[in-house]
DNA sequence: TTACTAAAGGTCTCCTTGACTTTAACTAGT
DNA sequence: ACTAGTTAAAGTCAAGGAGACCTTTAGTAA
């Protein structure tokens, strides 16, 4: 609201941009998109991709145009959300900029495209950048950290975790996406039995696929449900991670 | 991101405001603080309290600074977290506005202070205001009903429902707040029996308070559990809703 | 055929849940 | 002082979900 004021002198405008989280399992691995900045500050340092807000869109448009040029991809068939909204004053150099950060979870990308004005677009396990070893641009590193937590929230509510498969798929195919998104494994008989039996999430093909070896499985599609009843919990490892995250900044 | 830019056309700075969804529970009804518009657009209208983010301030110290402004309470007793960011390029005749929207918890706080710069501070119904009655100024209806919806699911995750009752409480303080945001009855003994269970949700104080009539009741105060294990789910209701809700804008 | 592998389904026990009942502790009225 | 009324708190019980584990099925490879 632009209201109350009083303090003109005290208030600037600011830059707005979207910064995305581009998520997905390759290789059972679970990797984010990154492009390497060409320009000072961080030059030569990995980043989110991302980009200015432009006049006459709204942030949920700038953050699909934003993901199409990234990836080449139709966002449309990706899940994208908005997660969180970053602007401390301190965060990039030039002034200040207030960067609006959105999730997006897809099946296994064709790896980024040329003609895209990022400049050397790659995918990094995200392993590799939690574990401290690689320091993103800005705070890029918060914003990964604090979207994967809700990605891997979002997993026990929802049915995105469908979202990173390639339709059609397996049951075990997304047995793994939860495997790979929250690190640790899952019983595959009691997993089966909770997907399938959730109203609408798995719509069954008919059709099976044959693995290199093993049993055929069947394939499926996803449903129209959105919300996953009853939710598949991670039981205990909440209680751990609780009293690290929910602190006002 | 403020990169890969190309269109310096394009994108134009915004003014950045927070806004804030405070809500409480009073005579058993859930109220949100609205103010009344003292200059155009939407003069005299309804609104969120809200204003600018200042210079050097973070998005979270601006919310603070405007609750306290608001309803003169320390922020930091009350429950306070960003939900969600609404930048349309036509939802401020003005120019580009973009804001943060703040959820903000509390109990029954007093009649908002005279001295702040809000005209005219007061408690709504929520109900009277989302039943469509009373229109908000700008896009202030969405970010109420979007934001309740956060806080209603809040509830069943976490342990922010006890944010609403002023210490110490009891079990059926707590379970009127529920029955509140909720909007529904609950069993008074399954009720019970989660909570208490529930680790580190409720401290005992030892302590007992009567009621005007009836049994007298043991208080609590609030516990170190954020997240709430197992969690207080609405069932059923929520197959409902969920269509309504997930779309991008 | 046999060995191996993954899919799919079943078993069993424990725990949670929802619906409901019972007991406890207090007040007000007669 | 007794009874009715009211709220708190605890208990009961059947149904269902969850975790651990086993069995069967349907394919491939040697």
């Amino acid at each position: 609201m632009i209201d109350n004021d009083g303090d003109p002198g005290q208030v600037r405008p600011a830059a707005v941009t979207v910064d995305l989280v581009i998520l997905t399992v390759r290789h059972d691995e679970l990797h984010v998109l990154l492009v390497e900045r060409g320009k000072e500050p961080h030059l030569g340092r990995l980043a989110l991709p991302g980009g200015h807000v432009r006049e006459n869109e709204t942030l949920d448009q700038a953050a699909l145009r934003e993901l199409e040029e990234e990836t080449g991809v139709n966002g449309h068939l990706l899940h994208l959300e908005q997660v969180h909204t970053y602007g401390d004053p301190g965060r990039d150099p030039r002034g200040r900029v207030i960067t609006v950060a959105y999730l997006a979870l897809g099946p296994d990308l064709p790896v980024p495209v040329a003609g895209s004005d990022a400049q050397g677009a790659r995918w990094a396990p995200v392993e590799s950048v939690l574990d401290g070893q690689m320091e993103l641009a800005f705070d890029h590193s918060t914003i990964l950290r604090e979207s994967l937590e809700r990605a891997r929230s979002q997993l026990e509510y929802t049915t995105v975790a469908a979202a990173f498969c390639p339709e059609p798929f397996t049951v075990s195919d997304l047995r793994k996406v939860y495997e790979v998104v929250w690190g640790f494994p899952l019983d595959p008989s009691n997993f089966r039995r909770k997907v399938t039996r959730a109203e609408r999430f798995l719509e069954p093909t008919g059709e099976f696929r044959a693995p290199q070896i093993g049993r055929p499985a069947a394939l499926y599609r996803r449903g129209e449900a959105r919300l996953l009843f009853p939710p598949l919990l991670r039981s205990g490892d909440v209680a751990d991670a609780q009293f690290t995250a929910t602190t006002l900044r």
